[in-house]
DNA sequence: ATCGGTCTGTTTTCGCGATCACAAGGGCTT
DNA sequence: AAGCCCTTGTGATCGCGAAAACAGACCGAT
């Protein structure tokens, strides 16, 4: 049988397979209404609900790439239209997102550059500094070890693991890839927040366990299985490549040619 | 000024920024009896609008990764429950996702997965072979040229170039990496498809609009800047290394603890 | 052969994300 | 100072994705 598709949701953006299981915590604002910032305008009171949807995180992301991008190249202010135009969105949708968090903008102006990069950085948490462990230096360890762009953006890399004892003592980078049985030492040592898990799918599930044992309370995810354990507290992003490009097969195959 | 979140949708799989609105057509079941058992209904002769959304197809290449793990352990029947829970879905979702393409299931038994397999394959256009270019051979570019995870999904490595004099004639795996300038006679000669961007932000764009001239109709682009051109028909999907550590970070600090 | 159990496919309902539209605020010009 | 223009912030609306509920098919047991 023959049938037709349509694809909808015109520009979703996006990231993939996140998996945050977590409503989470509206646990704060119980006495004071809120913060406040300052009296303009007083229904505050009604204990605004204020709910983030994923998509809208990875926009924040994506409105930080792009201011940095700009400051880099000497602008001070950016309207919502402009950022929304850079990036294919509806520039109310952009308005919408940044005033989930609060209020950047000049009404007339548009919104300072840097500050709503330091305020988007807040959000994110990237304005303090992540301590992060990668497992697995294989091909795809070796190319996440040396990426520029997890510096500059806060990211540390406070130790690399392998379980193959031909890499271990091996250097990369500025550091010795260690044995898989540091692990624990080094994530307490280190004060490690975050891994990035870029082992063999058969490795990855008892690897992910021991990290979240260890104190670790986040993995970005580069195993084609799923690691996440419902329960738990650990909160797991997942990046398959192999899904990647079948999602893109998929869109060419099923591209509209206007 | 502080506030407190929440996160909601609790499991979204995100989308991505594909942009279509198209209508499509797959075919299957040969020459099945009616479609529409008659006029019972009746109503389905007014074009029933199936659409698909883009978080259907990405977890439509989650099904497909499980179905392959779970035939490699000798399953060979699988039901929507069972494939729910190990990707921490609804299970009424997997069914509705798989019927937006056509019924593969007996009910009362489950899911075939062979045929379910081959299905899923077709849907995404992966059971047939995809030639692909890699673009920059950096730390990203050869670690994902070494990736095994894209033989086995028929993407096939056509090429590999870089504009690194240093590099161009060296090998990486079985191929030798091309100058940039043979990127149009490589496109066409090899009947190339997709194309991997693993290049620099800065050169990315001009790079995506060689591509497209020359003739690629997709692209999977590592670089952190947006690529894809409004009114082209040319399809991109982002992946940002340094966006997905930021969504990890976010989810990080404000998840719940339950 | 019938009945009960099971699991799919589909309809219905619900809730949220995206868009629209407008009110509110600030600067600039005259 | 007043009016105009510009842009933000947000209430309201729409549409779609996800969950729930149900109906239909298939198997096995008795």
């Amino acid at each position: 049988m023959r049938r037709a598709f349509a694809i909808h949701s015109p520009r979703v953006f996006s990231g993939c397979q996140l998996a945050i299981a977590v409503p989470i915590m509206a646990s704060e604002q119980p006495a004071s209404k809120d913060d406040g910032q300052g009296s303009g305008r007083g229904n505050d009171n009604v204990s605004t609900p204020p709910t983030v949807s994923a998509a809208t995180v990875t926009r924040m992301a994506l409105y930080l790439r792009e201011l940095q991008q700009l400051h880099r190249s000497g602008q001070v202010r950016i309207q919502s239209s402009a950022m929304a135009k850079r990036l294919g969105l509806n520039d109310s949708q952009v308005r919408r997102d940044l005033s989930c968090f609060g209020q950047f903008g000049q009404r007339g102006i548009g919104y300072s550059i840097p500050s709503l990069t330091k305020a988007i950085q807040a959000i994110l948490g990237t304005d303090r500094s992540w301590n992060v462990v990668m497992i697995g230096a294989g091909n795809l360890g070796r190319a996440l070890a040396g990426y520029r762009g997890f510096n500059q953006q806060n990211f540390r890399l406070a130790g690399i693991f392998d379980s193959d004892p031909e890499k271990v003592g091996t250097m990369l980078g500025a550091l010795t890839i260690r044995s898989l049985q540091d692990l624990e030492s080094v994530v307490e040592a280190e004060k490690v927040d975050l891994a990035i898990l870029a082992v063999p799918a058969s490795s990855a599930i008892l690897v992910a366990q021991r990290l979240e044992v260890a104190g670790v309370t986040g993995i970005l995810n580069f195993a084609p299985v799923t690691v996440r354990t419902p329960g738990s507290g650990l909160t797991v992003v997942d990046v398959d490549l192999a899904v990647e490009l079948q999602r893109l097969a998929f869109a060419v195959i099923n591209q509209k040619n206007s």
